[in-house]
DNA sequence: ATCCCGGTGC
DNA sequence: GCACCTGGAT
């Protein structure tokens, strides 16, 4: 098959198994045979895994190691771990937010910038899909800011287009995306990205994400997101407050080397991108705003209604009702 | 870390 | 009235 590893006699393939906090570790370094593809075939991805950095590696090289040689006559010596590893019953917890969502109607469901101009030609519809993410950029949902009326609006008065918007006076522009959230500084935005658009993008949208940042008002969220619906091109995983959120409650994310969670939705993404498999990357977001629009709320998560309280190491432990922040400690709730 | 438009809900 | 929401900007 296509080996993409360089040096397959220098490689050490490590799988880390969780299960009783038990360290396992399983080792082939291939010489006139290739390694088990079934094993690999088991690996989420190839490149998640890291090489084993062997220090001393001469002797490790020259005999064929083994996995007693590894975890015991060489253990100290050689640093073998996984760069991340999925997290346990992952599968079976998306699986459970699935029959939950499938269920629920969550504002999400009625909302997308995917819709946006689904019937214009690719140009023009990339164009109204970076408005779009723009204009529900920061609020709560496009249904009852009006972002897909507001996007009607510029539509029905040509101004969803690099050249037009950057002729339109920004007190229009401003008045027909009324009432989408900060429909005064997107409206500047708005005219910002029409007239870089035009000049740089020959009236089309950037089609990286660095250039898609740099725009005034597309922070990494609606990058992602445009890259994805715009373009066609999953670059990242878009993570709004409800996938940052929820990704840590079940455990899923962390900062860098340790257990802590992840301090914010960039920290998560990252996180997040080191064992989720490709293919869920743009379901992911959907999937999770719903379910954190109706059971795994920000506050008071609904966990006695939720299907996979049982698969969840923060279920039940925010139930406590928050009356106020300045009683932080709460004596009361705290059970031994 | 703090601010933000403005609608919402406590 | 006041805090909250939301993701980008500073």
């Amino acid at each position: 098959m296509t080996n993409p590893e360089p040096n397959p006699e220098s490689r050490v393939f490590v799988r880390k198994k969780r299960a009783n906090n038990t360290l396992e570790i399983k080792a082939e370094v291939p010489k006139t045979e290739p390694p088990e593809e079934k094993k690999l075939r088991d690996l989420p991805d190839i490149e998640e895994f890291a090489y084993g950095k062997v220090k001393g590696s001469a002797s490790l090289r020259q005999s064929k190691p083994t996995v007693d040689e590894l975890s015991t006559g060489c253990g100290e010596t050689v640093s073998i771990m996984p760069k991340v590893e999925a997290p346990t019953n992952w599968e079976q917890v998306l699986e459970g937010i699935r029959k939950m969502r499938s269920s629920e109607d969550a504002p999400v469901d009625s909302m997308g910038c995917e819709k946006a101009g689904s019937v214009l030609p690719p140009k023009e519809r990339r164009f109204a899909v970076l408005v779009s993410s723009l204009l529900s950029s920061q609020t709560k949902d496009a249904v009852t800011h009006g972002n897909s009326g507001a996007v009607q609006r510029l539509l029905q008065n040509g101004l969803l287009a690099a050249d037009t918007i950057d002729n339109a006076e920004e007190a229009v522009i401003k008045d027909l995306i009324y009432p989408v959230g900060f429909y005064s500084r997107k409206a500047s935005n708005l005219k910002k990205i029409a007239k870089i658009c035009l000049l740089k993008y020959g009236g089309d949208i950037p089609s990286s994400l660095e250039e898609l940042l740099s725009l005034p008002g597309i922070g990494p969220k609606m990058a992602h997101l445009v890259m994805n619906v715009g373009w066609n091109n999953v670059q990242g995983i878009c993570v709004d407050t409800h996938v940052h959120r929820i990704c840590n409650r079940l455990g899923w994310v962390s900062r860098p080397g340790t257990a802590q969670k992840t301090s914010s939705p960039e920290e998560t993404r990252e996180s997040l991108q080191l064992w989720l498999p490709k293919d869920e990357w743009v379901p992911i977001n959907p999937l999770l705003v719903g379910f954190g629009q109706t059971v795994c709320t920000p506050l008071r998560p609904r966990c006695g209604m939720c299907g996979i309280n049982n698969l969840c190491p923060s279920a039940f432990k925010e139930t406590a009702s928050p009356v106020s922040k300045a009683k932080k400690s709460r004596p009361t709730q705290k059970k031994s």
